[in-house]
DNA sequence: GGATGTGAATGTCTTCACAGCT
DNA sequence: AGCTGTGAAGACATTCACATCC
């Protein structure tokens, strides 16, 4: 199959929320117009979408939604669940540990470590935090499928390095740097300070 | 001057950390190549980047660093301070309004709601959450230039719709929704959710 | 010599418009 | 008639390559 460009992927994700809504709502059927105006985006784009991967509707009725959002479960890969490890117990880790939301969705936080010894062995809804020295000797026993870097700038680069050594093939990268890791480690950043800065610049030029 | 693209303004954001650094440092110059590396891009991508808004560099030589970032601040509207509200007082909200590096880069956080009676009261940092119904009488007095949604997905679109009526023209989304607002209104998303399955479609297709 | 600044070329993503099913 | 699926066109973003200047 082609490669597909990530704000496609991100928007099937977007899609899917909508999809579920729909399904709890008892609503059976939606068109791309429907599909599009949650997704922040065009019927074009979202019947172009789709095609990346097939044709899943019905002309002249829309689409089924639970068999839309079964198809999209499965190209996301969101059938199976993942184990994740958050590196730095600081505010943001914190959060991320203790967030109920992901387990809800198959992503299930079962590390938590950090570098600090007055971090390690705090204790959060049944998550203790490990010494960051000990993930040598427990990845091998239950690897993360995910790792997420929550730790100050400066650690972030060595962290990802070992974690990429140590079998970690997708990193959610808090820290505000750029991993530089192997082709075919996968990356994402969630970096609120450029955030922030696009918000000044766009205050600034309107 | 031209409209300039959303990933470009990111660029520049990224660019902007790294002289920052360099400034720390001591370093006083540096080239595109330099700028390229860290902002995970090419040296022709950051040139091709400063000269939508002028001739930064000197030939032969570089970029000189205070003054590329002096720049930087400029186009981004950094010179200024920013007043941030924060709405809804969960794992995130709370994350955020205790974190400090924001204020550090201009953007202070001075006001936090919630709907909960349970949070109303709470104090963080010297910050004390207040009921989401004082929003429409606290803002005419110390109206926020950024407003962030972090409250579940069902409050966000109402909540938006007061912050936009209340003439905030800047916000930051944490709910995993889609804000319909005015076209002169900024809105910047940050969903964990959709990186989260960004990643597990990247690990399932390599 | 060395690095910038930039038109031209390339590549990527989005929109259009309509043929094709139901 | 209604809505999908898709090639073609258009808009947008990135990369190339080289003239330009310090």
């Amino acid at each position: 199959m082609r490669r597909i460009a990530d704000p496609t992927v991100r928007r099937l994700s977007l899609y899917l929320r909508f999809l579920e809504e729909c399904e709890e709502r008892g609503v059976a059927t939606v068109s791309s117009e429907g599909l599009a105006h949650r997704g922040a985006t065009t019927a074009a784009q979202v019947r172009k979408d789709f095609s990346l991967f097939g044709s899943f509707g019905k002309r002249g009725l829309g689409y089924t939604v639970s068999d839309l959002a079964k198809r999209l479960r499965n190209i996301l890969g969101l059938e199976r669940e993942y184990v994740v490890a958050v590196v730095g117990a600081g505010k943001v880790g914190r959060a991320l540990a203790q967030y109920g939301g992901f387990a809800a969705r198959g992503f299930h936080v079962r590390w938590v470590y950090d570098a600090d010894p007055a971090k390690v062995g705090m204790e959060w809804n049944g998550l203790r935090v490990r010494d960051v020295r000990r993930i040598e000797a427990d990845f091998p026993r239950t690897p993360p499928d995910i790792a997420i870097v929550a730790t100050p700038a400066d650690a972030a680069q060595s962290v990802a390095a070992q974690l990429v050594e140590l079998g970690v093939r997708a990193i959610l990268n808090f820290a505000p740097v750029h991993l530089t890791v192997p082709d075919d480690v996968a990356v994402k950043n969630v970096n609120m300070a450029i955030e922030l800065e696009a918000l000044s610049y766009a205050l600034r030029h309107r």
